[in-house]
DNA sequence: TCAAAAGTGTTCCTTATACACCCATGT
DNA sequence: ACATGGGTGTATAAGGAACACTTTTGA
């Protein structure tokens, strides 16, 4: 155990590292999302998490981002702004048949006004709603490959905890100022009507906000204030 | 892209895969400790965590507890039903100047019954008080190599989250039944006496407990009631 | 008998939950 | 005018925080 740098790594094989990223968004139709595109190369045809293996020296987040510049067609200013969360490192050495490989799973949310256009225009994309705790997918295909059902399991779960608590941490919405009903929409696709409680709702979280002199009108109902994120959130 | 399993992976350079643990216990005195240890070879000297390269195949669970095992003479059954906990993937390339690692850190928690015997039998192995939220070293070392402080930061921030809630959900304490007053003592090391009220802490806890009928004496004052966990804590 | 530790009672809050009800708009 | 969505008031219950106070032991 002397040591030379370049003996000690040498001695040890390396696994690959992928990264996998559940992309979430909460869609037009109020339902909390997950995207998905369709594989080619390995695993032609099945739907999945967008990920790639991880390049030379590259970091996690930033392989995150060119794998969905690369693979689904998001620019790269649809991202900035938003970090990717690491969720868990799925170690199963059978997990992949292709070999040992680890996989880093990550946590990503993006506003539903950026990926409506992109999966518009690309067919081997989809958003998948999520119901009952897992994705729906198309095609009626049945499950996620590489256990990535999983990915999306916890995603969620780690969504659950903090949308309990905070209004909208990790930026569903985009806008600077929104109503109370439009973060509710959020906080209910997160949460779902078991954890639903619309009168608390409004409530604690307008207690984390600053209100502003502004309304928003246009529907048919009286109009709505329109809130601002308080300093920290 | 039409991808023959090896031919694919082999595309991808690899790199080395690190685990480390911040095993983590309260000591006699009521503090929150973490285990170090003196490092051999590479930063020979030096007190760090626990920690090594990936083998072949290997599990990440399997090699912090083999690292355990093999660099702090930790018996295999010190560390049975007890699984660590992944924090975080360090993924900065520039984190260690032998190469290209990624580090995955967890968190283990032991109780100090199972660490006192061992530590002292070593002298390569010492528990470092954890003060003012960084672990103070022996021998006047400044800080922890490859950036291990982040990873006690990130363990005590974990522990912190769980033990507001829920009485010893990672089990410093090993026995069966215990008082109120020895869970209060691994609670307030968690959590500082900012966080402490001795008189809600009771209250809030022994909900979630099952009271049994037996009582531990001994001490001056009156006995204490011994708790059980309920089913699901 | 007294120090020490365990445990209870009480008061004052804040917040969750669940209602019923009023308000302001577009059509 | 009325349907629609936005918003408040109120009553009840549960829990947090901070006290003072009682209980039961060993020495």
């Amino acid at each position: 155990m002397t040591g030379s740098s370049s003996f000690e790594l040498d001695k040890f094989p390396r696994p690959s590292i992928a990264v996998d990223v559940a992309v979430m968004t909460v869609t037009a139709a109020g339902e909390l999302g997950v995207l998905l595109h369709r594989r080619t190369g390995d695993k032609a045809g099945t739907w999945a998490l967008p990920g790639r293996f991880l390049r030379e020296r590259e970091r996690l987040a930033v392989a995150i981002e060119r794998t969905l510049e690369e693979k689904c067609g998001l620019p790269a200013r649809d991202i900035t702004g938003r970090a990717p969360r690491q969720l868990h490192v799925f170690d199963d050495p059978d997990r992949d048949d292709r070999g040992w490989v680890l996989s880093v799973a990550h946590l990503l949310v993006l506003p539903i006004e950026r990926l409506d256009p992109v999966v518009a225009e690309h067919p081997g994309l989809a958003i998948a709603p999520i119901r009952n705790d897992h994705a729906v997918l198309p095609d009626t295909q049945k499950q996620l490959p590489y256990g990535q059902d999983e990915i999306i399991a916890r995603a969620h779960e780690e969504l659950r905890r903090e949308y309990l608590e905070t209004p909208d941490p990790e930026r569903f919405l985009e806008t600077d100022t929104f109503t109370l009903s439009e973060l509710g929409v959020v906080h209910f696709a997160v949460l779902g009507k078991e954890n639903w409680a619309i009168d608390t709702f409004r409530r604690k979280m307008s207690r984390q906000l600053r209100e502003t002199s502004a309304e928003k009108r246009g529907g048919p109902g009286r109009p709505a204030a329109l809130f601002r994120r308080s300093r920290h959130s």
